[in-house]
DNA sequence: ATTTAAATAGTAATGATTATTATTATTATT
DNA sequence: AATAATAATAATAATCATTACTATTTAAAT
């Protein structure tokens, strides 16, 4: 594959945040570095970098997010703030048990856990029990 | 709410079907009986039904389906001919795990495992090992 | 039967993503 | 280093899923 700076710029900037950024906001980001970039060349980019292995795409409602941590991992995702927790889970008890009920050959597991972050506990007593 | 044989159309047809259905195919099937029907009441009426929890809706790769199936359960998603499996977990686990390492309130658990299906497992070999 | 407001049909608008195409830039070749 | 070949880009149009709008219809209360 051809060098770009164009591609090398949408890597670094996935790589530098933990904030799981859709393309649009990936886009906003390349446009401070080069200006007259193009949302499609974010799009192209970010499709080929997932598919050689380099970023990790997440899907759920209905718009994609990256990652730059490309490790089997998990996702908790706050109602409150929509933000998103990296999380770690072994998936191997699934991976069997379908195989063994199912005869399904599991490449990926993708655990997402809808529900509020320890942020909005606003009224949670803690009386040391 | 007030009665409407379209809302009671679409609910029998998500009902009848164990194919996960998008909001396109629930349209589609509909305007057989009602062919005068409007895709965005189509629309207007899964995401109510799903709000009463009258149905289930699962999103994943930038579609929404919908699923007769209200209790807790998960899918297997078949890379070769896109069908979803129904498949139970228990994520009492996880829950308690995210709750205790992260201080995470736990609503739901939606876990999406990828793979094949057993149609597609052309070359196994059972040599009744 | 008449009234009232909720639901619909039909259509336009939106938002995310993909496709198209003429131009530009990287890399190989002379 | 200049040239040629072609991969990648910018700019724009198109597509697809979904939502918003509005005049009309319809369920249900009076």
């Amino acid at each position: 594959m051809r060098y770009s700076q164009q591609r090398e710029l949408i890597k670094e900037i996935v790589r530098g945040t933990n904030c799981h950024p859709s393309a649009d906001w990936i886009f906003n980001q390349t446009k401070k570095i080069i200006p007259n970039i193009s949302l499609g060349t974010v799009y192209r980019n970010l499709k080929r970098l997932e598919q050689e292995g380099e970023i990790n795409a997440i899907y759920y409602e209905n718009i994609v997010r990256y990652d730059w941590n490309v490790e089997s991992h998990d996702h908790l995702k706050c109602t409150e703030c929509g933000d998103l927790i990296d999380v770690r889970f072994s998936h191997d008890e699934f991976k069997s048990i379908v195989k063994r009920k199912y005869k399904f050959d599991a490449n990926n597991v993708e655990v997402m856990i809808i529900g509020t972050c320890k942020k909005h506990a606003k009224y949670r007593i803690n009386n040391g029990k």
